[in-house]
DNA sequence: GTGAAAGCGCTAACAA
DNA sequence: TTGTTAGCGCTTTCAC
């Protein structure tokens, strides 16, 4: 899959050039505190003389250690996920650890395989956004080989052995809708997202939750699914409309979806916030500068990233307590696309 | 930096299992044509059976082979720069390449201990965005390891030694500033940016010329700098504002810096495209859906980064031609912001 | 404090 | 087609 490349200068030769053996000069170089200060100095700058760079590869083979960690989101796309990723990113590179990045756009086979790569990089532990509907399997096997796991943002499987950081989605959803009957509206959509998707599935229960706690009866025919993205919100939003009976307002899956459904609105003449009251979920920096500024649920993918980069970064320095579960509270934040009256229907 | 793992199968003890040799098993999990369809069968199932993982950190070590690649990129935020590593990390999977990825937030130190990192984890190749004011010496470094480097969006130094792949800021620059002149603007800012960096000498080297072109004396003061961030842009457009004799029309060195003269604007009840005209670079995603929807120069950054793994891969396959150099060309995105007519000054 | 020897898991070169 | 031998560059014992 590659080239040869040139001769490395290797510690022997360091050992060699300082007149010591490989053993102190491996010390050196990993600061040993047992070695003579006239040694060390005479190692480092043999080092520098012969241009030694560190081989971390041939290190973590011997030593079976790793500072490698893995990085599996869904998709790269979504501002979600690379503010998530930006989280991780930057708590990691920090503690002095590796990233290898891996998308799986969804696909369970794709997440084995992406896991199976992990395995055979030796990574010394994996932050991972589980793809709905993928086998606990590879993941288990992971921690089987004593590879820490922790997963974030979605909860998919019998996963309560596993160390997870993510979002309240029931409260989220819960906010989301009170928030739009305490605006006065009864007929409220719950648009975008797939069923099949454990947010998904924790953002409605919200959404029921909230409807009969203010004596609304749940109307299956509001609850339509869609691809998670912006075209496949404005479809949506068009189904919504062609109803019979048309909801006044509607909670979207995520931000993302939300913006196809205001854009979809647009289309028609309707104007979000004014003829249509819209929720998004997520909070991603765009939601702001949208036209309206789009009213939504704050998830804080950058602080689910750190937070979990944390706890991996525990594990992986041997703490070894009962799986941790961190639900970050969600915010309703109010902007200007919820602030429709609802039209008498 | 971690902890120790758990036992792993070793090639020999499937080679026992399966009652061949080291190498044999070797040649058949290499897949190598050189095997009885028996043999591999055996090895196969002892793989199987035993649960065998290739242990690829071992091969590479050995073989002087790499399949990793290093990806350093300036900022994870901007969206350019997620799109960029999109196309980059798509193409790089579709190879079988493994991705390690590296931010530099724009800091010189930061870029070379991510390519000394790069370095000591042995990664057979860098795709990789230079920080203005880098010294290319740790580049040049790994050049002369054998180590191919493939340089985006950005040209910083005397790298025509290396290849290259970006986008004709020059051009995108010239595009932006005439179509405001046709537009009828004469006083038009170039807003946000730093002259530091070698895209925003670039682009408004294009700005000078169109300007040049139309008859229209350059003004220094219209050349305001900024951060390259939201609150740059914001910040920038509201020193535009306090000149004596105010532009009509700005081009902004990106969407990011657009948007946020665009809140400006808004900020102190001036509409943009109305009151002032706007032209961004990047097209971003969000450019589209911002009101009003932002003109702009298309920059394609994920086929920017299509290329640069394509080109990457052929070196890294011991392709050996002179560096080259791959320009896109921009295009005019021409939405809402640009339709302002110029008052008269 | 420092050195000698063994070996991480694999591939390369050769021999059979 | 398969096995043998050597060794990638490093860390780890365990001597001294």
């Amino acid at each position: 899959m590659t080239e040869k490349r040139r001769s490395r200068v290797t510690l022997q030769q360091v050992a060699n050039h300082a007149g010591v053996s490989r053993a102190t000069a491996s010390l050196v170089v990993r600061g040993s505190p047992h070695i003579s200060k006239e040694t060390r100095e005479k190692v480092l700058n043999s080092m520098k003389e012969l241009g030694y760079v560190y081989d971390r590869v041939a290190a973590n083979l011997r030593s079976h250690r790793s500072s490698t960690v893995g990085l599996i989101i869904t998709e790269i796309g979504n501002p979600f996920f690379s503010d998530l990723l930006a989280g991780v990113h930057e708590s990691l590179d920090q503690e002095g650890y590796t990233v290898i990045l891996g998308t799986t756009f969804d696909s369970p086979a794709k997440q084995d395989e992406l896991l199976s790569t992990m395995l055979e990089y030796r990574v010394g532990g994996v932050i991972m956004s589980p793809v709905p509907g993928c086998s606990v399997d590879m993941v288990e096997r992971l921690k089987q080989w004593g590879i820490p796991v922790v997963l974030v943002a979605r909860e998919e499987l019998p996963m309560r052995q596993f160390d997870y950081v993510g979002i309240d989605n029931v409260a989220g959803g819960r906010l989301a809708t009170k928030h739009l009957i305490q605006q006065g509206h009864r007929r409220i959509a719950f648009i975008g997202g797939f069923s099949g998707s454990s947010v998904w599935r924790d953002r409605k229960k919200g959404y029921c939750e909230a409807l009969e706690q203010a004596g609304i009866e749940l109307d299956e025919s509001l609850l339509i699914q869609s691809l998670t993205t912006r075209k496949g919100g404005m479809e949506a939003m068009k189904r919504a409309l062609e109803l019979p009976n048309p909801p006044t307002a509607a909670f979207c899956y995520n931000d993302v979806v939300a913006f196809g459904a205001m854009l979809g609105l647009k289309e028609v003449g309707m104007m979000p916030g004014r003829d249509i009251a819209i929720v998004g979920f997520d909070n991603i920096q765009e939601s702001a500068i949208f036209h309206p500024p789009l009213t939504t649920i704050a998830a804080f993918p950058e602080r689910i990233g750190v937070h979990a980069a944390h706890i991996l970064h525990k594990r992986m320095t041997g703490e070894t307590s009962e799986p941790k579960r961190l639900i970050l509270q969600p915010e309703l934040v109010v902007r200007e696309s919820s602030s429709g009256i609802p039209h008498s229907s």
